[in-house]
DNA sequence: TTGTAGGCGTTATCAG
DNA sequence: CTGATAACGCCTACAA
């Protein structure tokens, strides 16, 4: 049985009402009786109950961070253990608890959904990448009134989200093939129940009218995100009658995928085949060649939606609800230099 | 704001008493009131608030799981994934919640470690893979009388724990590979802050000493449990003046390594150098030649120890406080067959 | 079968 | 500067 307030109020021989003074603001307490308090407290090494505490002021200082991902997937792609060290690194600094809840099927995920928001006891929500079809759940948290943010845009009104400009990510990548002088474009996209998805495609299409080049839907395959789908989907591509001489993947999973793809069928990067990735993952420089990228901002992303939850559970103002943040071009070597492309053109 | 039991209670008129029965052990109410409860409970919306109910039953329903690892390693080692899954499958069996710890330095362990004691907020504690460093802290959860079970054997007199052979499973890839004839048999261990490791290098040795082989440091070098680890382990190993024939790591991440320090070299497995690996990860049947390995049982792990840990927070009797699980030899392409080993020699 | 009253450990209010 | 008292929302004797 653990010391309560209590305790340690007898022991200082003060009131319940002081040691709690002492503990939480310290204000208007004679220093004297602070000293005796804190002794009292380091002597039966009392801790508050923080379930009491929550109860009573209604703050649990833990927050919910949903991934509406299966496990293995989550585990896998490199993305997550960035964000979730930059949300992390400022929930820390806020003494803020993280509560973490994935997934293995739908049905699990409801479930845990509305656990989370039933039992009450999480001060806000940080959803990553929700999928369109969350949007019912998204709905729920903005009934319940529980403060939440999306990591990644979402096309609802006032939502806050902290996101970045996929569309104009994938357009620059794709300009930067186009610069480069190749025209026949392959894309591996990702699914297209993540707006992320959708709007990867439609940078790759603007890339394309931006240039008068036709978009053709024989170069475009569609993977599901992981390793193995891009593998696939380069297959696919590789097989069809229309081979392209550069690809472009909607993220770094799927090249990876892609490149063995590539490598088995006896081709040479970026020779015989250029690619652009999309991420941040350490893979794409792992990778042989280095990879060409567009760099998404991950860990920035993860603490710009844990600052901003943090803002809204204490009721700060929200400058800017909807943040969106760049991404870059990452130069490697997988896309080969203008030169060499002229001159073999 | 939202209701409370006795918002229901008025709503059916009835007293927050038999709210609060209906919603919990149901027993003897009478099923026409039962019924005008649960319409007032739908009607609001209402469900329980956790907090106060973990307050007034001393239950949080929420178990800590401990990873004394930094987030980044704890995903990149698909062990992980595996033994969450284990974990969550029987929690969520028992409607318990998961607290997800992971830590990114020692200070910030230190930090997450004691928050999760003081706060109290904790039904019980799954340690995961203890470092000996960690007995620290295992101590102070013994004396915060906190139910918790470690994953991964212990040496400690009364701690419950699930684990598995790594000596003997050790042992046994070690004498697969004597068998098949390999006689400079190279070792990358993994570290040995943790009994794991400890138990693995034993293993080896014990293979050895079994077969009359002489130990030889030469042949022997110390990874850290990760891929570049298991890399360069193999790139020192490959230099040495005593070039093994084969070689025993202590994990998969290491082989994987491994495998593309040996492929860089020019050489081939298994014709110039056997492998055996120490895992259960998809990895190994992914690589190239597919990899023959000692599986350890993570996902049943990961169940069993969540499984004790629920009885221990009931007041269960544990009939078997150290379940030491079996490892099993799995023979794939990565050591070769006898035959061609015999026609070699 | 149902209700009343008390308390889990805190913090907030208000009065000294 | 300090303390008595009343909540926070729920469960559980005990009484009816």
């Amino acid at each position: 049985m653990a010391f309560t307030i209590e305790d340690v109020a007898r022991l200082a021989e003060v009131s319940k009402t002081t040691v709690s003074r002492v503990i939480n603001d310290n204000s208007n307490v004679k220093s004297e009786t602070k000293v005796r308090v804190l002794g009292a407290v380091r002597e039966l090494g009392y801790t508050p109950n923080s379930i009491a505490r929550a109860l009573r002021i209604r703050k649990s200082n833990v927050v919910g961070v949903i991934i509406p991902r299966g496990i293995e997937y989550v585990f896998s792609d490199p993305f997550f253990p960035e964000l979730i060290k930059g949300i992390t690194t400022v929930l820390n600094l806020h003494n803020l608890n993280l509560h973490l809840v994935m997934s293995n099927s739908e049905s699990e995920h409801r479930q845990a959904y509305s656990n989370l928001l039933k039992t009450k006891h999480i001060d806000g929500v940080i959803l990553v990448c929700p999928r369109f079809d969350d949007k019912q759940y998204i709905l729920k948290l903005r009934r319940a009134s529980l403060p939440f943010v999306l990591v990644g845009r979402f096309p609802l009104e006032k939502v806050n989200y902290v996101g970045y400009d996929s569309k104009q990510g994938a357009c620059s990548a794709v300009e930067h093939l186009i610069r480069l002088g190749y025209k026949q474009i392959g894309f591996i996209s990702g699914s297209f129940d993540l707006i992320g998805g959708v709007d990867r495609f439609e940078g790759y299409k603007m890339a394309l009218e931006r240039h008068s080049l036709e978009y053709d839907s024989e170069l475009v395959t569609k993977g599901d995100w992981t390793r193995e789908g891009g593998y696939e989907a380069m297959c696919e591509l590789l097989n069809k009658a229309k081979v392209p001489t550069a690809v472009f993947t909607a993220n770094d999973q799927m090249a990876v995928g892609a490149v063995k793809a590539i490598k088995e069928k006896g081709l040479q990067i970026p020779k015989d085949m250029a690619m652009v990735g999309f991420g941040d993952t350490q893979l794409a420089s792992y990778i042989e060649p280095s990879l060409t990228i567009v760099k998404e901002p991950t860990y920035e992303e993860g603490a710009m939606a844990a600052e901003m939850l943090v803002k809204l559970i204490n009721d700060e103002e929200i400058k800017e609800p909807q943040v969106m943040l760049e991404t870059k071009l990452i130069i490697r070597e997988s896309c080969g230099s203008k030169m060499a492309k002229i001159m073999k053109g």
